[in-house]
DNA sequence: GCCCAGGTGGGTA
DNA sequence: TACCCACATGGG
């Protein structure tokens, strides 16, 4: 069964409205996030941004200024706290030493370049190089998450074995190539996913994609 | 108490 | 490649 997008899209922006993501005020604090979300609910991270702004840290400089364990201490309410600190350790030494700690230079590298460059920062992987290239860099990249993946496989719209890129590809392969179509698509998926498409439990009775449900309801859940 | 959340990397066969 | 595992806080 081919994927039907627009179909989608449509039953998603009409079910729950533009979801203005990301939840961020500027480019930097998108980079921060997207570390501290990793396997983490976003009410949890917020309270970790919130330590960093009120210290007045949400900068490359300053951020990377800190001692590890004091860093630690500021983004502990998000959880893997020691991991975290870590990787966002990793992220900014890789962006003052490649690009003065600027984000408007960094993302005059082309988009396919700049991708490659990101996955070979340690503790940056796909989803979280491509919410850094869609999300702050405002770059035509579709990301993919677990709820993207259970969405899709449960309808029967792809193998439950389907892996990042063939999901990326049936998005960016099968609509045009428009950053504020990918930012709005991917946070409809998310806020469908947490609303009808929990792990456990799939509440699909009311879902706005019911209609678009295989005979029988949903497939073997994930 | 249990399960879950907007992943990633390391280890082993 | 394909599994398995550690990492950790806070909400339901």
């Amino acid at each position: 069964m081919s994927v039907p997008l627009q179909e989608i899209y449509q039953r998603l922006l009409a079910a729950f409205g533009p979801q203005h993501w990301w939840p961020a005020e500027f480019p930097f604090e998108v980079v921060v996030g997207a570390v501290l979300v990793q396997n983490t609910s976003w009410q949890n991270v917020e309270r970790a941004i919130r330590n960093l702004r009120e210290a007045g840290l949400l900068e490359p400089h300053a951020l990377a200024a800190l001692p590890e364990d004091t860093l630690q201490d500021l983004v502990r309410p998000a959880g893997y706290y020691r991991v975290k600190a870590k990787r966002l350790g990793s992220l900014l030494r890789f962006l003052i030493e490649r690009y003065g700690g600027s984000l408007e230079a960094m993302f005059r590298t082309p988009a396919a370049a700049l991708r490659g460059e990101l996955l070979a920062v340690h503790g940056i992987g796909k989803e979280t190089a491509d919410s850094i290239l869609l999300y702050a860099g405002g770059l035509p990249v579709f990301v993919v998450d677990t709820y993207t993946h259970r969405v899709l496989a449960r309808h029967g719209w792809i193998g439950f074995d389907a892996d990042y890129d063939q999901i990326q590809e049936y998005f960016q392969g099968g609509l045009p190539e428009d950053p504020a179509l990918f930012n709005e698509f991917h946070a409809l998926l998310v806020r469908l996913g947490k609303d009808y498409c929990h792990k456990a439990q799939p509440r699909c009775a009311n879902c706005p994609l019911r209609e678009l449900l295989p005979e029988g309801g949903p497939l073997e859940a994930i």
